[in-house]
DNA sequence: GACGATAAATAGGAATCCTATCTAAATAGG
DNA sequence: CCTATTTAGATAGGATTCCTATTTATCGTC
């Protein structure tokens, strides 16, 4: 696993822990300061830092004043940064091609347990990351009758099937606990209806 | 899942790679050399001399020359490392915890598929070997009628379960390729019959 | 305006990990 | 039998992650 992380992280110049941090600061525009990152990722405030002055050495990332609070800095990707994350994402890691192996009907099986064990990880506050459908506002379990693609999420605003479901996307906003509660509850209600 | 190891290693004083030696070693009494530990574990060779130099220091551990060969060293662990698995042990993981919420027929299939997947991975040579039944020279996929333990493990000479199926087992001998590929052919076999 | 809280940087240290190189022992060939 | 290659570990040197504790500057508040 960790393995897999460097063979991604390294065809792209950088390590697992600077690709992560990349790939969060992808897809935001307003940037991120280092404590929100170091709360996102788990690690300490000053070991963000150090993985910021690596970065910002490559020449992927830039740091910018916070308009609003002189003490913050915000963090923002830059184009030679996204490259990087492109090019990891086209590395397709070898997890991924492990999976692919599973026929469809175990693929969807095992993403959905493992969205289980993982939102149960989140609420253990086991793992401080929370990019899964299951804790995003936009989220709407079971808002369609047909079959295939029950889910809807109000972000692009369109229906989606259970293979669809994310781990790890980057337009996730995490919901109030009492909200997330109840989409995990209606997701699993009738994903596990009563009698089956 | 990083944080996971370090809570687990943290508890017994010693850290994840250290962690992962000691388990290797723990069972298996003639004792591993350096270079079997960097294959296992998918680390360069002198890594793990860093580590073993680290875990000489407390007292885990102790080299033995090798009757066999005089540049050769056997690394074998002692009491206090034996606590120190112990120990980790009994410090469940979090993912143990989450995956123990999912309900029983969920915990199996998620077991297998993971078997699955991790398989392929082997076989891909992305990671280095797991010690799975699935890979073991003792394990005997489906040798009984019984749909409740269908397989059989020469080691222990006894039957037991698809949710008994090992990912990591300490006893584990590694099977030739045609075996492994045999044996996972009747055990894919079985397990998907045609037609399901 | 002083005071406690907060954001980030800095200092110092330990550990993992790498590549390249060195030493010593085993093995192969003439 | 003696050299040449290979192999097992150890060393050297360096980058990085990661930690705790501390410092500096700024923000809010009383």
């Amino acid at each position: 696993m960790r393995a897999d992380d460097w063979v991604r992280a390294r065809s792209a110049g950088v390590n697992p822990t600077q690709l992560a941090i990349l790939r969060l600061l992808d897809g935001r525009g307003p940037g991120w300061t280092v404590k929100e990152l170091s709360l996102q990722l788990g690690v300490s405030q000053p070991t963000v830092t150090d993985s910021i002055l690596a970065l910002e050495r490559k020449a992927l990332i830039e740091k910018q004043a916070d308009p609003a609070d002189g003490r913050a800095v915000r963090i923002v990707i830059i184009s030679a940064g996204r490259a990087v994350v492109r090019a990891g994402e086209e590395t397709a890691g070898a997890v991924d091609r492990a999976a692919s192996a599973l026929d469809d009907d175990d693929q969807e099986q095992l993403l959905v347990q493992l969205v289980s064990v993982i939102r149960q990880l989140q609420e253990q506050g086991a793992i401080p990351i929370q990019r899964m459908c299951v804790s995003c506002r936009y989220f709407r379990p079971y808002a369609h009758a047909d079959a295939a693609q029950p889910h809807h999420c109000n972000f692009v605003d369109a229906a989606f099937g259970q293979q669809d479901l994310r781990i790890d996307c980057r337009d996730h906003e995490t919901a109030d606990p009492s909200v997330r509660a109840a989409t995990w509850g209606a997701f699993q209600k009738d994903h596990h209806p009563p009698g089956e």
